[in-house]
RNA sequence: GCCGAUGUGGCGGAAUUGGUAGACGCAGCGGACUCAAAAUCCGCCGGUAGCGAUAUCGUGUCGGUUCGAGUCCGACCAUCGGCACCA
C-alpha cells in the first residue's frame, strides 16, 4: 500500500508554497481598524554576510508567533530590515580593499534569498536599509531637533586611544589594555563629543518599567539597576589652601564621622590643578589612566591611587583628610569624588590596608550595640564605653561584662582585619550622632550640613547620558556645524540629509569624512562665514532605536505618520538577551522622544518581549606547532567543524573520542560554545536546509530547548525531526487513500473505549497547545505533545467509520497546530486532506471540545510518609473517606505501615493521598 | 569587580500553583523485515542490590522550612550573558 502513496519532499513543498505566499502577497498587510492588529517584531538583523543559526532561531520564533496570531485572526504586521552601519563592514572593507557601502549591499541581497528560503511571513513590502539616505535623514531632523529642544549637548568624554596607530578603538578592539592591531598599550584620552540626555528621563525610564507587566523580571531588574537610581547626600569638603570645595556624592551620610580620607577621578579637576607644576605627580596621575575605558576592565584593574599632596577638611570635626587619586573612581559617576569610609566600604578598606590608612569603626549591628549598652550600663557615665570595653580604661565590672566586652572586640578586630562592615547599623563613635539608626542619622546629618551650607540632599543616577559621537566612517553622519563665531550650529533642515559618500577609498587608519579636507568645508548658515561640519558619525544604536516605528509608515516623507499609532506599540519584541540593557534602553527612551514630538501616543514601545537564548555546539580541536616570528615554538589550537568530525562513543552513547574525517587525525573535545567564527563550530543553516527542508530546520529549532535557555545544535536531533515529518506524512496519506477506497461505514458508528480515549487525548492536546503558544510560550512542549498525540494515533488500529472520522479530526488538527512551525509542510498536508481553502487563509487554530475532555476517573499516587508506595484509580468525585479506605487498604501501603500508627491523612483531591505515620515499632 | 541568569539520565530537555522526577526526542542495546544495506516497525533503556515482586539512593554542593521540595528560604560552587565605542 504504502508503495503508491507520495513522499515527503521538501524541496517541492516548500518552493510550492513559498511560490503561493508571494504570488498571493500573503503577508503584505495595511492597517485595519476593524480588526485586532498584532506587531510582531524580531530585532533586525545586521547584515554580516550569512545568516547563521542564531538568525534561525530568533526570526523562527517570531514566525511561529506572527502565523499563530494571524490563526487567531488578528491582522499581523512581521516586517524586516537590516541594521547596516557598523565596524565589521569597515573591517571587511581594510581586509578585502572594497567600500563599507558595497560589502553591506551584497551581503543584504545574499541574506534576504537567505531568509525568503526559511519560509518567514514577513511583510517585504516594509523593508529598509538602515544605512540610506532616506531612512536616515530622518534620524537627523529628529538629532537637530532634540538639539534645539536641549536634549543634545556636547561635552568632553574619554575614549580609547591607539597612541600607535593614532585612532580611537571601540572597547572589542582593546584586548587586555592593549590595541587589538598594533599591540600598544591603550591610553584614555578626551575628545569633544555629543550626547543625548537620556538621564532626564531616567525617573520615567524607571517608573516605567512597572508598567511592563509582559518583559521577563530579569531584564526589568537588570534595567533598574543600570538606571541605579539611588538617594544621598552631596557634601562640600573644604579643600586646604583656598581651593574650590570638593563635592562628593554619598548613600551613606551615616558613615560620615568614620571618613578618613578622599578619592578622586585621576580626570578630576582638583588633580589637574595638584599636578599643575609637579612633572613627577603629573606622570603618576597619568600613570592611573592607562588601559581601557571600559567599566569591567577599571573594576577588574588593581586598585590604585596616588597621594596628590592636598588635604580636605571634615565638615564637622576639622580633621584633615589626605586626598588621593584613585584608578576605580570614574568622573562620570556623582562628582568624579567620593568620601573614603574604610570601616564600611569594601574598596575603600582595601584601599586604606595597601596605604596604612587609619580604619574607624562608626556602625554597628544591634548585638554590638547592645553589648556596649550593657558594658556602658556597668561602667557607668564615668568613661568613654568604647575605651573601657577595649580595656584601655579600668573597668571595674569584669565578670558582669565579659561576654559583652568580647563580643565588642571581635567586632573591633574583623573590621581590622577581615574586611569592611557595609550592612546599616547603630551609630558609635560618632559624637552626637551616636545611638541613631540609618535613618535618623541620615536625617540629622543632612539637616545639620544644610543649615551650615555644606550639604544637599541628592537624588543620583548610576545612568549617564548617551554619547552618541564615534570617530568613524561608516555612521550616519551627524548633522552638525562647528562656527568659529556662531559655536555649535545644526545643519539647516532644508539642507538635510547629510549624506555619507559612499563611494570611497578606505584604508581603515583614518575615516574618509576625516581625511578629506574638502568634505568638511562648509558655509556657517547663521552667519555665512567659513565653518566646519563635524565628521563623526553617530553609534549605530540610533538607527535601531527607532526602526521599529519605521516600519509602521513605508513612504511617509516624515520619520513616521498616522499609520504608527494604529500598529504601535509592538505586541512582541523577540531578541536576544545580550541586548536586555543597552539596546532595550535606548529603544524605550527614543519612543519617549517620538512622543514628546507628538508622533506616537503611547508610552512603551513594546508591551510583550521574549529574550531568546544562544545557539551552541560541540568544539574541536587538534594542537598545531609553529614557528613564531622570533624562532620560538609555538602551540595553537586549529578548531575544526563539527561538520568534518567523527565522534567515537561507548556503549552508552557517551562520547569518547573523535577524529577528522578528512585526515583521519585525533581530535580532542573542546566542550560545548555559542555558535562562532573562533570556534568554527557554526553550522550553515542553508545547508541543513537544503538535507532536510526549512520546515524540519524550524522544526529542530523549535523542540531542542524552550525560547529562553540556550539550544544546542544536533544533527542527529534533526534527523528525528525529520523522522517525525515523515512519519506524520506517511499516516495521513495513508488515512486519506484509505477513506478514498469508500469503505462501507457499516459497522459501529459510537466510537469505542480506545477510540473515545484517543479523541480526549486530541483534544487536551489542543488545550495544551493552545495554552503553550499563546500563554507560555512553551514550542518544545507543544511539539512533544503532538509527538505523543501522533505516537497515540498511530497505536490506534480500529476500523471503523467512526475510527476513519477520528483519525480525519486527528490529522485536521495535527496539521494546524504544526502551521505555525512547519508552514511549508502544512500548507501542503492541509491539501492532501481534501480542502481546496489554502491554509493560510483559513485562519482557525482547533479549540477543544469540552465533551471530549470529560473524564469519570483520575489516578492518584499514594504516598506513606512522603515516599510513593502505589497509585489508586477513582472516581473522579468519589469522597474522601472512600479514597482513604482504598488506599488504607493498598496491599503494599499495608506492608511499609506495619509496626507504625497512623498519625493523619492528607489528600489532595485529583493528585496525591499521603499517609503519615509514625513508629511503634520500637516498643 | 558589579548586575542578571542557568545547573535534572550518556545527551537535548519535561515536570505549568509545593503533590507519582525523567514526558517527548536523540544516542545506545536487543529483535523483526531484507540476499544485503538503507528506510521502517517492535521492545528495553538513572545508579546500586535482587531471578523477580520490590527495596534503596538520586535534580550542582551544604544546610533549613514542610505531611511532602527539582520547585520555597539561606550560604556556597561552577558556567553563561551584560558592563555604556561589537551588534
Amino acid at each position: 500500500m504504502s508503495a503508491e502513496l507520495p513522499a515527503y519532499n521538501p524541496q517541492a513543498i516548500e518552493s510550492a508554497a513559498q511560490a503561493y505566499w508571494d504570488r498571493t502577497r500573503a503577508f503584505e498587510v495595511v492597517e485595519d481598524p476593524s480588526r485586532e492588529k498584532f506587531y510582531c517584531l524580531s530585532m533586525l538583523p545586521y547584515p554580516s554576510g550569512a545568516l547563521h543559526m542564531g538568525h534561525v532561531r530568533n526570526y523562527t520564533i517570531g514566525d511561529v508567533i506572527a502565523r499563530h496570531q494571524r490563526m487567531l485572526g488578528r491582522n499581523v504586521l512581521q516586517p524586516m530590515g537590516w541594521d547596516a552601519f557598523g565596524l565589521p563592514a569597515e573591517n571587511a572593507a581594510i581586509r578585502n580593499n572594497t567600500a563599507p557601502a558595497r560589502w553591506t549591499y551584497a551581503n543584504i541581497e545574499h541574506m534576504r534569498a537567505q531568509f525568503k528560503a526559511m519560509g518567514y511571513a514577513i511583510d517585504w513590502s516594509r523593508e529598509f536599509a538602515t544605512c540610506k539616505p532616506e531612512y536616515y535623514v530622518h534620524e537627523q531632523r529628529m538629532f537637530v531637533r532634540l538639539f534645539e529642544k536641549g536634549l543634545v549637548y556636547r561635552r568632553n568624554a574619554v575614549v580609547n586611544w591607539d597612541p600607535v596607530d593614532q585612532t580611537v578603538l571601540a572597547n572589542e578592539q582593546v584586548i587586555d589594555g592593549r590595541g587589538w592591531r598594533s599591540g600598544a598599550p591603550v591610553e584614555k584620552r578626551e575628545i569633544a563629543q555629543w550626547f543625548l540626555r537620556i538621564t532626564a528621563y531616567a525617573d520615567e525610564l524607571l517608573q516605567g518599567l512597572d508598567a511592563l507587566p509582559g518583559w521577563p523580571d530579569a531584564v526589568k531588574t537588570m534595567q533598574r539597576n543600570w538606571i541605579g537610581r539611588s538617594e544621598g547626600l552631596e557634601i562640600a569638603f573644604d579643600v586646604e589652601g583656598g581651593r574650590e570645595p570638593l563635592r562628593v556624592f554619598t548613600t551613606r551620610p551615616d558613615t560620615l564621622m568614620g571618613v578618613t580620607f578622599v578619592s578622586i577621578a585621576p580626570e578630576h579637576p582638583l588633580a589637574r590643578a595638584a599636578a599643575e607644576g609637579d612633572p613627577v605627580l603629573a606622570t603618576r596621575i597619568g600613570e592611573l589612566a592607562q588601559g581601557g575605558v571600559s567599566e569591567a576592565e577599571r573594576e577588574t584593574q588593581e586598585k590604585r591611587g596616588v597621594d596628590i599632596g592636598l588635604f580636605a577638611i571634615h565638615p564637622i570635626t576639622g580633621e584633615q583628610l589626605p586626598i588621593f587619586a584613585a584608578n576605580f573612581v570614574l568622573m562620570s559617576y556623582g562628582t568624579g569624588a567620593v568620601m573614603a569610609v574604610p570601616g564600611h566600604d569594601e574598596r575603600d578598606w582595601e584601599f586604606a590596608r595597601a596605604h596604612a590608612l587609619p580604619i574607624r569603626m562608626v556602625v554597628v549591628p544591634t548585638s554590638v550595640r547592645d553589648a556596649l549598652a550593657e558594658i556602658s550600663l556597668h561602667v557607668g557615665a564615668r568613661d568613654d564605653p568604647m575605651q573601657s570595653a577595649l580595656g584601655k580604661a579600668p573597668a571595674l565590672d569584669v565578670i558582669e561584662t565579659g561576654a559583652a566586652v568580647q563580643i565588642v572586640e571581635a567586632f573591633e578586630r574583623s573590621i581590622a582585619e577581615d574586611g569592611a562592615y557595609t550592612e546599616r547599623g547603630w551609630l558609635v563613635n560618632s559624637g552626637d550622632f551616636d545611638g541613631l539608626d540609618f535613618q535618623s542619622a541620615f536625617d540629622a546629618l543632612a539637616a545639620r550640613l544644610l543649615r551650615e551650607g555644606r550639604g544637599t540632599r541628592q537624588v543620583n543616577y548610576r545612568l549617564r547620558d548617551w554619547g552618541v559621537s564615534r570617530q568613524r566612517y561608516w555612521g550616519c553622519p551627524i548633522p552638525m556645524i562647528r562656527c568659529a563665531r556662531c559655536g555649535d550650529v545644526p545643519v539647516p533642515e532644508d539642507q538635510l540629509p547629510v549624506v555619507l559618500p559612499e563611494d570611497v577609498a578606505f584604508s581603515g587608519v583614518r575615516s574618509p569624512l576625516k581625511s578629506d579636507p574638502e568634505w568638511r568645508k562648509i558655509a556657517c548658515p547663521v552667519c555665512a562665514g567659513p565653518a566646519e561640519r563635524e565628521t563623526d558619525t553617530f553609534d549605530t544604536f540610533m538607527e535601531s532605536s527607532w526602526y521599529y516605528a519605521r516600519y509602521t509608515s513605508p513612504g511617509a516623507s516624515t520619520m513616521i505618520d498616522a499609520r504608527a499609532d494604529y500598529w504601535l506599540p509592538v505586541d512582541r519584541y523577540i531578541g536576544g538577551i545580550e541586548h536586555a540593557i543597552l539596546h532595550l534602553l535606548y529603544f524605550r527612551f527614543y519612543h519617549r522622544l517620538l512622543r514628546d514630538a507628538g508622533m506616537v501616543s503611547s508610552d512603551e514601545p513594546a508591551t510583550n518581549l521574549l529574550c531568546q537564548g544562544m545557539v551552541i555546539a560541540e568544539t574541536f580541536y587538534r594542537e598545531v606547532e609553529s614557528r613564531g616570528a622570533d624562532g620560538a615554538l609555538i602551540t595553537e589550537r586549529l578548531w575544526i567543524n563539527p561538520d568534518d568530525v567523527e565522534v567515537e562513543r561507548d556503549e552508552r552513547g557517551r562520547i569518547v573520542g573523535a577524529t577528522e574525517r578528512a585526515s583521519g587525525e585525533r581530535l580532542t573535545v573542546g566542550g560545548i560554545e555559542k555558535m562562532s567564527k573562533s570556534r568554527n563550530n557554526g553550522v550553515d543553516p542553508l545547508a541543513m536546509v537544503e538535507r532536510f527542508g526549512a520546515d524540519t530546520v524550524r522544526l529542530f529549532s523549535m523542540f531542542a530547548a524552550p525560547p529562553e535557555q540556550s539550544l544546542e545544535w544536533s544533527e542527529a536531533g534533526v534527523e528525528g525531526m525529520s523522522r517525525f515529518l515523515r512519519r506524520l506524512w506517511r499516516e495521513a496519506h495513508a488515512v486519506v487513500a484509505h477513506g478514498a477506497a469508500g469503505r462501507p461505514d457499516s459497522e459501529a458508528v459510537e466510537l469505542d473505549v480506545a477510540g473515545s480515549e484517543l479523541r480526549r487525548q486530541l483534544h487536551e492536546t489542543i488545550d495544551k497547545v493552545r495554552d503553550d503558544y499563546a500563554r507560555r510560550l512553551s514550542f518544545n512542549t507543544a511539539i512533544a505533545a503532538l509527538m505523543e498525540l501522533l505516537n497515540a494515533l498511530t497505536r490506534f488500529r480500529a476500523d471503523s467509520a467512526a475510527a476513519h472520522a477520528l483519525r480525519l479530526e486527528v490529522l485536521e488538527a495535527m496539521t494546524l497546530m504544526l502551521n505555525p512551525i512547519t508552514p511549508h509542510f502544512a500548507h501542503a498536508l492541509w491539501q492532501a486532506l481534501g480542502h481546496s481553502e489554502m491554509l493560510v487563509d483559513a485562519q482557525a487554530f482547533p479549540v477543544a471540545d469540552r465533551a471530549a475532555l470529560e473524564r469519570s476517573s483520575v489516578t492518584l499516587a499514594v504516598q506513606v510518609n512522603g515516599k510513593l508506595r502505589g497509585t489508586l484509580e477513582v472516581a473522579v468525585d468519589a469522597p474522601r473517606e472512600a479514597i482513604e479506605a482504598m488506599a488504607l487498604a493498598d496491599a503494599n501501603v499495608i506492608r511499609h505501615l506495619a509496626g507504625l500508627e497512623v498519625r493523619k491523612v492528607i489528600v489532595v483531591p485529583g493528585r496525591i493521598v499521603n499517609i503519615v505515620a509514625s513508629g511503634e515499632a520500637g516498643r
